[in-house]
DNA sequence: AATGAATGAGAGTTCATTCAT
DNA sequence: GATGAATGAACTCTCATTCAT
């Protein structure tokens, strides 16, 4: 089981779920997923284990939580993204991803970074394809509106085109990102894409 | 210390280390990295916690070995590729990047998947890097030789040719790979890149 | 790290605490230090590993800690005969600090002996070591103080008193001490001490 | 089962036997008994395991072994001046006995204080109880053929002289011993002895 | 509702000992 | 006789989880 075992019915509640999933947050950060334990998550946190299993029915219903918002915030600005450039063109359909998904990804690198280990927990595999199914659909149907392209497969393009962005970023966040890289890998990832949109047409 | 322990003397050894690694990538797979204890890799090559630990000086170093042959083995195909179009064109250094590193991730791709997982770890995160940038820097060597082409930031185009590929793959690997997809995702790259290539053209 | 991991705050931990210090002495005692293994220790004073991790951060520190106690006990006893003793004359002193030391090494000569063992742990020898100094310290004071006598080398002879007691009791508890023997044992060193406190003046 | 599994027959085997000893001593000291494996002593000797377990039952014969032959030189020794003074005065006895026996105790001091270490092993305790009365006995003998004195309860004073003598040197072994200190602590000790041994006469 | 002491299965690791080579 | 790879029982220690207070 890996879902909230009650809905937070109280502020009081609600304070300490929140206090929860940012302990958690700050612990994993800071020491790793392996010395992210019930005990330290709760003392971080300013309460005990026992009130964490009153809101988690086990330390991986937490950490999913954790990453699921995490993943669902990403999911939301690109799908926001996408939704307001309906009907666009390619080029403003690339540059509006590339933005949307970089200002999620390198804000808070250490925390994208670390939740990096904990989505390889098993259990987390399904809900991050579920996700990443979600932005992806999101992106072809903004690319099937395109008013200045035609997608043969814009099922596969959107695929190719969000994990290419996602691999980028993973590896300026594995390696020792230098600094005044947003910038210059925005302007890097919507030109790929949008290099790789037109080619897409060609191809037709 | 994550270097093995001793260099096996006698071909006894060498099976037995070889069992073990093999094991290894099993239990990896079929268990995951959770249940992959000592004792069940030892179990699963025939031997005993003991041997393991006569050359291995502790789990980690173990699963790194595996997880390095692993990085290694692609990184030596890239690099390959990379030699042997030295000199090319943009078309053909774009075409034989994808191919090379397909071959490597999509063979085996359940082991691929399964080192995902230990990658993660711990220690790991340096040999990665390490691996990364060698393979980055055979890519930007070979982009520079190109016979049509100039690029401003030779590294820069690297970085983001070998994330946006290793990105995709990753996706096709974590969610439910469609059979027929090798071809066609190694066309796409192909064409992925070959657009990339040619838009840092323009941008000159 | 050998001191205890945190205070017991409730009753109940005071109470595993103290278990835990007794039944480590009674399985050190019955069954020799190879065989004092913390899930040994734990059984023995009825509660469970996790609890004596909850309370020592291993196994060194509880032993470390039984064997402090006695040795404070035996430092205080000797500490509160000297004190008691200044300014008396040289066999006074002779006779109290022979009745001091007695009394806390032979009343559970057992606990003595088991203790016999776990000092010679690495780590215990600097405890040891400024206990003894302290013990050692407090006779040479006493020494200093005595109305009927002059000590060239105080230091020295407090030394040589507590070295000689030491080693007598030492014989006696590793053999297999005759049943009587307190006190003539008692009689025996207060003998051998006024004869070497006399013999000092002599020199003089 | 503690003794030799078989008298060395030829010269290559007593010069692998010899080796074990030595190398035995040489980790003990370097290492402490913890680390003083059997595979660390047979590689230090220059031979394999399964040699060590041709001439030694187990790990603990190899030690007793070690251990039994320091105490048997010490007893040799102090049976040496024993014999030597038989029918000597009590004064010259004294002298000999601290003579005898810092002579052996402080040349390589830091076999000594090892060697205290392995003696706790259990099963050695019978040994060296063994050998402590056999000095004793011996101490015992000459006293009563003293020229000028006689003792009420020989074997008493003889196990308090003997208690005596090894109390303090352990102290000074397993304190951090001041450098000059073997001198004076010779002529410290015959004093001790010496008193005590008339103080014996005033008795009667 | 909140606490945190207690639990104990299970992990990594070591090392005395064996035995095929 | 010598070797050293293999063995596996036993150890220390951790941590998710429970439940009496």
């Amino acid at each position: 089981m890996l879902t909230p075992r009650k809905l937070p019915a109280q502020a009081r509640s609600a304070a300490t779920v929140e206090a929860l999933r940012c302990a958690a947050v700050q612990v994993l950060t800071g020491e790793g997923l392996d010395r992210c334990t019930t005990t330290r998550i709760a003392e971080r946190a300013g309460t005990s284990v026992g009130s964490l299993y009153q809101y988690y029915p086990n330390r991986d219903a937490l950490l999913s939580e954790v990453l699921e918002r995490r993943l669902d915030a990403t999911a939301c600005a690109v799908e926001g993204a996408c939704l307001a450039h309906r009907g666009g063109s390619a080029v403003e359909m690339a540059r509006a991803l590339a933005a949307a998904f970089l200002s999620m990804k390198l804000s808070e690198p250490e925390k994208s970074k670390a939740l990096y280990t904990v989505a390889q927990e098993l259990g987390a595999v399904a809900m991050i394809d579920r996700l990443r199914t979600r932005v992806i659909a999101a992106v072809e149907i903004m690319l099937v509106s395109a008013s200045d392209a035609r997608f043969d497969d814009p099922a596969g393009v959107a695929t190719v085109a969000f994990g290419a962005m996602a691999g980028t970023v993973r590896i300026l966040l594995e390696g020792q990102s230098p600094a005044q890289l947003e910038t210059r890998l925005e302007n890097e990832l919507a030109l790929l894409l949008t290099a790789y949109f037109r080619a897409q047409q060609a191809k037709c």
